[in-house]
DNA sequence: TTTGGTTGTTGACATGGTGTCAATTAAGTA
DNA sequence: TACTTAATTGACACCATGTCAACAACCAAA
C-alpha cells in the first residue's frame, strides 16, 4: 500500500486542476504546479513522466470527481427524444464550464501532442455519441426534420455544441451561461424537429 | 527607395505564407522561414521585431493579396436577404480554407501574444460585420425569424461560420468543402428564415 | 572607382520552459 | 534499528525566441 505516493500523486492532481481551472485563466507551468502542491519541480516528474501526462490523468481524476455518468442518466432515462435534447444540453452544456479550464489546456496542446490528441479526441467521441443518441431517439418518435440524414443531423448537433462554441458564446457574444442553454436548446429544436405548426415558446 | 529591402521583406512573407499554408501542416518556426526565403535567422529580425509581427505581417499581406472586398461584392450587391445569406456563406466560407493555415497560426498564438489577438478580433469582428448585414437585409425582408432579435441571430450566425467550425466539419466530420457550404446555406436559412410554408429544396 | 550606408552573415549569448540525472536527505514501515 | 520509498537539491541538455557585435557584401552616388 504505498498510501504516501498515492496522496501526492491526488495532491499534486488537485493542484493541477485548481491552477488550470483558476479564473482569470493563467498559464500553467510544472513549477506552478509543484509549488501549488508544495513539492519540488523534479519530484513532479516522479509521478509523471510528462506535462501532457499529467495533464491526461487530470481529466481522469477530474472524470471521476465529477462522476458524468449520473449527470447524463436524466438524458437516457427520458421519455421523449424532444425531452432527451433537452436534457442533454442541460446536461453537457452546463458541464463544459466546470471542465474548460482544463480542456483549454487540451486544446491548446493537441497540436503538439498526439496523446493528449487522443485523450481529447476520446471525449469528444464521447459526446458525440451522445448527441447521436438524441438524434437517434428524435427519429424513433419520427420528429427529427426529413432535411438531415441521422448522421448528418448529429454531425451539426455536436458542432454546435462544441466547447469552442461555448467559449464564443459565452466571452465574444457575452451570453450568460443561462442564456447558452436556452439559445442551444431553442436553436437546436427549430433546426432539428419536423416542421410542424409548432410553438417553440 | 529601399527597393532592396523592400524585396526580401516580400520574399519573407511569401514564405511564411507558404510554409504556414502547407499541407500537412508543420509548425512552423523562424528558422524555417529563414531557409525557406534563404537568409539567415537573425536577419529576420531586422524586418520583423518578433514572429507576432511576422505573423500579424503575413496575414496583412495575404488580405491585399486575396482582396476579400473583392469576393464580398456579390453579397453586398444582393437584392434579397435570402441571396444576400447565401452569397455570404459562399464568400466567406470559400474564403477560409485559402486563409486555413494562417489562421491556425493567430488560433495557436492569440492566447499568448495581445497583439495577435488583436489582430484576429479584427478580423473576426469583421466577419461579424458582415454576419450582421445579412440579418438586417433579412429583417428588412421581413424575412428573419421573429424567435431570434437581430443581435443574437448575428451572434448564432457568426459563431457557426466560425473556422473552428469549418474546421471541425471539414477534418472532424469529413464534410468536403461542398458539402460544407451547402449545409451551412441549409442551416443558417432554417434557423433565421421566418417560418413559412418553404420548401428548402 | 572609390566611398559610404544599408542589408545580410556568422557566432555567441540570454531567457524561459521542459525533461533528465546523480547524490543526498527525510520519511514511513518491517 | 535497518530498509525501502519518496522527496530534495543542484546541475545540465534541449529547443525556440530574441539580442548583440563584428564583419562581409552589395548598391548607389559623387
Amino acid at each position: 500500500m504505498s498510501t504516501r505516493r498515492t496522496k501526492t500523486r491526488e495532491k499534486i492532481l488537485l493542484a493541477a486542476w485548481k491552477l488550470l481551472e483558476a479564473s482569470p485563466p493563467i498559464s500553467v507551468r510544472m513549477s506552478d504546479i509543484a509549488k501549488e502542491t508544495g513539492i519540488s519541480r523534479q519530484a513532479l516528474y516522479q509521478h509523471f513522466p510528462a506535462r501532457s501526462e499529467l495533464l491526461i490523468a487530470t481529466a481522469r481524476y477530474l472524470d471521476e470527481v465529477k462522476d458524468v455518468d449520473v449527470r447524463l442518466a436524466p438524458s437516457r432515462s427520458a421519455k421523449s427524444g424532444a425531452e432527451r435534447l433537452d436534457a442533454f444540453i442541460e446536461a453537457w452544456g452546463n458541464y463544459i464550464p466546470e471542465i474548460y479550464g482544463v480542456a483549454k489546456a487540451f486544446l491548446a496542446m493537441k497540436d503538439t501532442d498526439p496523446a493528449v490528441a487522443a485523450a481529447w479526441e476520446d471525449r469528444m467521441q464521447a459526446v458525440k455519441h451522445g448527441c447521436n443518441a438524441v438524434i437517434l431517439a428524435l427519429k424513433k418518435d419520427g420528429t427529427l426534420s426529413p432535411n438531415f440524414p441521422p448522421k448528418k443531423a448529429t454531425d451539426i448537433l455536436w458542432t454546435m455544441l462544441s466547447v469552442r462554441n461555448w467559449e464564443q458564446y459565452r466571452f465574444e457574444c457575452g451570453f450568460s451561461q443561462r442564456t447558452y442553454i436556452k439559445t442551444m436548446k431553442q436553436v437546436s429544436k427549430r433546426l432539428l424537429f419536423i416542421d410542424t405548426t409548432n410553438s417553440n415558446k
